[in-house]
DNA sequence: AATGAATGAGCATTCATTCAT
DNA sequence: TATGAATGAATGCTCATTCAT
């Protein structure tokens, strides 16, 4: 009842909270979304079905709540990054980096992400709509300023660079879980922005 | 006048397989794979729920047909559209032009492709490996012999470039798909390979 | 048209019901009447689905008209056997070998009748009600007669005693049908006389 | 109070399973399995459809577990009621009584049993290998036990002569259930044993 | 008579969600 | 908070039967 109590109770949420959404990740991964039942999810995190609906409004709420925090922390890891860099060539090249290696260090989460949250229109519109164009946004706006600054071409219209550059990035992801090999997804940064940047004509 | 019945029978198979695969496409689209109903998919078609099973195996067969033949489709035409060309980037600016304006001319069928075959590991698996590891294999053949005639710079894996720009064209189909907007998708051909092939950086 | 005709035609069609019969026969003693689809039975007959409807009112009629014929065959056989034979104790096993006789030769009618047809209260009620009742009535007439011949003991019903006779004698057929081991049936009808007659006690 | 509350939680899920189980003899004694429907059976018992999933794995493992508690059951009360006896013929009548006076208590487990059970070759294998074995073998060992102590005649075998007394009863079982009549089923136990004993034949 | 494509009613089973404890 | 037994709506698929040819 003391602030260690209420400190303990409040952690004790986190920690059913935390561990239901990192066995939704794990299991959604594994079955896919429409495949998996809140029991497996359940059973995963090591509570009772009925523990879910404490924390979540339902299954799709667990689906979308994987996004949201992922989501956010990738969007405030690129920032933090980006604030750092001045040449615009090295902020394209670390939000490459930023999305290969954090990817890259969760198969089971970027497997939902590029499988599971594309299994719907619904949830893709929602999404989209969100942080995700939050996310193309930054993109943008990197492009738009290295623009303003001389240094990338100005006779492209930044939304569509950033989203090609999100499309080849996100192929990356992609073609990697899906791959029956395993290698590491983050060195193919240097190469993406290589051509990118640089293209793909002989100098 | 026996043959013409023939004729006629064969026609009536194939007009209700065809009936089936273009109202699994709506369906499909407009509610999404998971969401949709056999007898959705039926009724739409004009045939009963049983006959569905007369012309595929089951919800699933009908997805991968859809696919199949889509992607048989496609595949061909980039084909045949890319053999009279003898210029590298004018092949490269092609298979953008095919991509972007077969998808781009049947709204439904690009929302299956982009959203509802991505909706599970397994469907993304088996397909990748059958007939789109074809696809990217013509865009890698491709860039392969610009490299080797010194059109397209040889420090990238044509591999990679590959994934890179179909990733590019997907994103555009992706976007569009989402957008709330109209507008026609593949004048966005020749963006892309102006990005692609000159990289982002000024000159 | 002429005679020869007609007799063709007529012969063709007795050939595809006595087809359907036996196919019926085969299919259901193999897969049980309840598993048996109304297309096995035409495909094992070798005529389409819709034939067996102008041949049979439908999936249940083919059980009925298979024990009908059977069973009228049976008593046919039956009554012709006992007419020439005038001691009780011979009677009663003329009957014991014609039952087993009967359907030891056919293992899958024997299937139908043991199995197949007890499978419903409704067959069973339909049934026991018509040909089944005559048979059993062959039974206590025999014993009835064998009882006023001073041959069978008087302090027995002779209705209880037919039930149990044929009890008996149709325990011998369903354990011969679910038994592993091959062996022939009828040479048993010679030790169920022995008991049903002489009774199980010592002398 | 823990206890008793732990205790009504045990009740209430054996009392559901029972439930259960009583809806099932009697909707299946009533329809036939093969027409009787799950949603029959819960309904029946008072429960969910889901419900009668927490219980029995199928609309088949019901009817397996009907039979397999009733044939325990009786088993156990045949074995029971012979060890007090010591006199063959008495034994034996006391197999026809409990027999018959089990059966006879519960027309719809009749009904099952004699009915139902058989419908399918497959039931009849599985149930007939195991328990069923079992019932005719405490038959056959009781004979066996009479013929080495004089009582029975010893040129009849008795693995016979068990089928033949089962067969006996089986069918007084039968026609009780099929008969439109309504009598008491256990007193034909002392007409069978008669007549399975002393034979039929005039002393 | 014969066909077999088409029909559509019927049903076992699953599983997200609730709620009494 | 936490539980997990209970719920019951939801649906893919089967198959007996029909009927146009």
């Amino acid at each position: 009842m003391a602030r260690a109590a209420r400190q303990t109770a409040k952690n004790g949420v986190s920690d059913k909270r935390e561990a239901i959404l990192r066995a939704g990740i794990k299991v959604f991964a594994a079955k896919g979304f429409f495949n998996s039942k809140v029991a497996d999810v359940a059973a995963e995190a090591g509570v009772a079905d009925g523990t879910v609906y404490l924390y979540f409004k339902g299954k799709d709420d667990i689906l979308h709540s994987i996004f949201d925090r992922a989501m956010a922390e990738f969007i405030a890891e690129g920032r933090r990054e980006l604030e750092n860099i001045d040449d615009p060539v090295r902020q394209i090249a670390k939000i490459a980096e930023v999305h290969l290696s954090r990817l890259g260090a969760d198969r089971a989460l970027a497997v939902v992400f590029q499988i599971e949250l594309r299994g719907s229109t619904k949830f893709m519109e929602e999404f989209s709509a969100a942080a995700f164009a939050e996310y193309l946004e930054i993109i943008r706006k990197t492009i738009e300023a290295g623009q303003k600054r001389g240094v990338f071409r100005s006779d492209v219209k930044p939304v569509l660079a950033a989203k090609m550059f999100y499309g080849a990035l996100d192929e990356m992801v992609t073609n990697w879980i899906l791959s029956k090999k395993a290698y590491p997804l983050e060195p193919l940064a240097g190469e993406v922005v290589k051509v990118f940047v640089g293209g793909l004509k002989a100098q």
